[in-house]
DNA sequence: ACCCAGGAAATTC
DNA sequence: GAATTTCATGGG
């Protein structure tokens, strides 16, 4: 059991569901269930401790990085909310939300499954992807598949998720991967523009799956993900604001004002009479 | 039956 | 080139 303490502007339940990732569970007791970096484990808060259940006390700064806990999400939530009111509401009501440090693949090909899909859903394929291509963890649970393995499976392979047309999706990205076409580790340190356009090569990989890659696999904090809930509520809630006015919090911000728009829908409804 | 889902590729105008 | 259609699958 690995525990920190003195952990503030954490909560467990926001930051797992506000969908950034798709690889936890909640379990009856409130805590939480999941994989990350081949490690299984149950994590959960009491008295301001972050608990992380199973692992083991090496892996400690693997879990601090995971939870991004050297960031004081406190603070930048002010600094946000000092640039629009709006950002003010958003920020308030996200908070407690952290922005997951996840391995780079995973998010790539978890957000390629999202790409006209609904979260349930994509948290079923995915979860179909490691039991059938992870590596078994010993506990019933699953890592999550590597680029190689992935790369020698067929269509015919992939057809028991039941991911669709984004199969084949799947399979270009862990080829490009897996065959150096696509070098992921470099997309962490090329300028953001590169990294995004290297990530594009991979076949159903566009602008908004390119910028979830980068912000939810490799903590690039300057992408801003524009999906159809993003562009209403920038188009709506925070009209001539753009992504830069958020300087090097854009991808925070965007996931506070993504989570809050999800959640409160009654704001885009139509303000006549 | 119909509509939508954290989009992107393929096709059409 | 910009606008529209299609793409598989499942749930409401």
């Amino acid at each position: 059991m690995v525990i920190f303490e003195q952990i503030h502007d954490t909560d467990l339940s926001k930051t797992f569901d506000c969908g950034q990732s798709f690889r936890w569970n909640a379990l009856p007791d409130g805590s939480f269930s999941g994989v990350a970096f081949g490690r299984s484990v149950r994590v959960f808060m009491q008295n301001n401790s972050l608990f992380i259940d199973g692992a083991e006390e090496g892996d400690r700064a693997l879990w601090h990085s995971y939870f991004d806990l050297g960031t004081d999400y406190g603070a930048v939530g002010e600094q946000l909310s000092r640039l629009h009111p709006v950002l003010c509401d958003a920020a308030d009501f996200s908070r407690g939300i952290r922005i997951l440090r996840q391995e780079p693949f995973e998010a790539l090909v978890s957000f390629i499954i999202s790409q006209n899909n609904n979260i349930p859903r994509i948290k079923g394929i995915v979860s179909r992807l490691c039991e059938g291509f992870g590596e078994p963890l010993g506990d019933g649970q699953f890592a999550f598949p590597s680029a190689e393995t992935l790369s020698c499976c067929t269509a015919e392979d992939l057809a028991p998720l039941r991911a669709g047309f984004r199969a084949r999706y799947i399979l270009d990205a862990a080829r490009k991967v897996a065959g150096g076409e696509v070098d992921l580790d470099a997309c962490r340190t090329l300028d953001y523009e590169a990294a995004r356009a290297a990530l594009m090569k991979i076949t159903g990989v566009g602008v908004k799956v390119a910028d979830c890659t980068l912000l939810y696999g490799m903590h690039r904090l300057e992408a801003f993900p524009m999906d159809v809930w993003m562009k209403r509520a920038m188009a709506t809630l925070l009209p001539g604001v753009t992504p830069a006015d958020f300087g090097g919090f854009a991808g925070i911000a965007q996931q506070f004002i993504f989570h809050y728009s999800r959640s409160n829908p009654s704001l885009f409804e139509a303000k006549n009479c």
